[in-house]
DNA sequence: CTTGGAATGTCAACAAAGCTGACATATTAT
DNA sequence: ATAATATGTCAGCTTTGTTGACATTCCAAG
């Protein structure tokens, strides 16, 4: 981990080399597989798939949402979120209704089943956040925030930051 | 959701909230979007996609692996992979010769030619680590690395460690 | 008021990349 | 000789991304 081929003066020094960075790369590249296996195990018992897992998280993180704010926040296509959507309301979990000031607009919500299946979705993913900063402790958990953020595209970051502090 | 074992961090009681945890798993979320942004482009424009990263990351990593090995790395079935490498293959950009000590085997080297993409790639991806380890500083890069460490499967995280320290 | 453009959402068809299963081939091990 | 292993391939299915075409609704200019 540490190569104390040089002094510790020249951490800063060492710190970028690309071999750290690459360290970083294949980092995020494997605990981003571990991030999503769990949930990813209780998709696939429902015939689900992670774009379900996106769209349920964020229509429960902003009920009443339209379809256009959704996609802005997902990055997607709106035919690829529509075909998504559609069987979640198929099937019960979200509930689309039309707008009252634009009738253009749906605005969507979970159903109580929805709302069950994001419980178990983000428990399963909330348990192994949680393991892993408990493991590496509160000084670690704000670095990584800190590196994360600074690691998202500024149109991706304003999303994030204005949903950041919303309360439940 | 909090337990108070740790009476060492009295913050850690308020540490652990679920709202906390929420915006980690965002964080992490938006955040691989940005970390795979750059090389997708360069992908794009060459008709490849992540997987064909994956692979030639992988190879330029670990010169002369098999098949085999860079299956269980890279967590897929070997049709997916076959499919991946027969077209980089097919391209010039990896060279796959049989092994010597054991003739059923195949190992898998890049081509100059396929060097190039990957240092295009992982300059991009380089870039983009560099400027947001900076951004948050070596105590914050730690935590990341700790935090992401520890999210990993037990089987991925062998995996990593076993080669993280390999030198180039 | 009408009409044309913009915004919003839906349907159809296609592509990338994952999966399973079956099977061929070559090689090694027993 | 036979069994096990490593690799490659074919066929077919699924998820989730894409573009293109189109319907509906709203708003604003005439």
């Amino acid at each position: 981990m540490n190569d104390g081929m040089h002094p510790q003066t020249g951490q800063s020094l060492l710190f970028l080399t690309d071999e750290q960075l690459r360290k970083g790369i294949e980092a995020m590249f494997f605990a981003y597989r571990g991030f999503t296996a769990d949930p990813d195990r209780i998709l696939a018992q429902k015939s689900y798939g992670r774009a379900h897992h996106r769209a349920i998280h964020f229509i429960h993180r902003s009920p009443g949402t339209t379809v256009n704010n959704l996609l802005s926040i997902l990055g997607v296509t709106k035919q690829s979120l529509n075909r998504v959507l559609r069987t979640l309301i198929a099937d019960g979990l979200v509930e689309s209704t039309v707008g009252q000031k634009d009738r253009r607009e749906r605005h969507l919500h979970l159903t109580e089943e929805g709302a069950a299946l994001e419980r178990a979705l983000s428990d399963a993913q909330r348990d192994r956040m949680r393991s892993a900063y408990r493991a590496a402790g509160p000084a670690a958990v704000a670095g990584f925030r800190q590196v994360l953020e600074a690691m998202m595209d500024e149109e991706t970051r304003h999303h994030y930051e204005t949903m950041k502090d919303k309360p439940e």
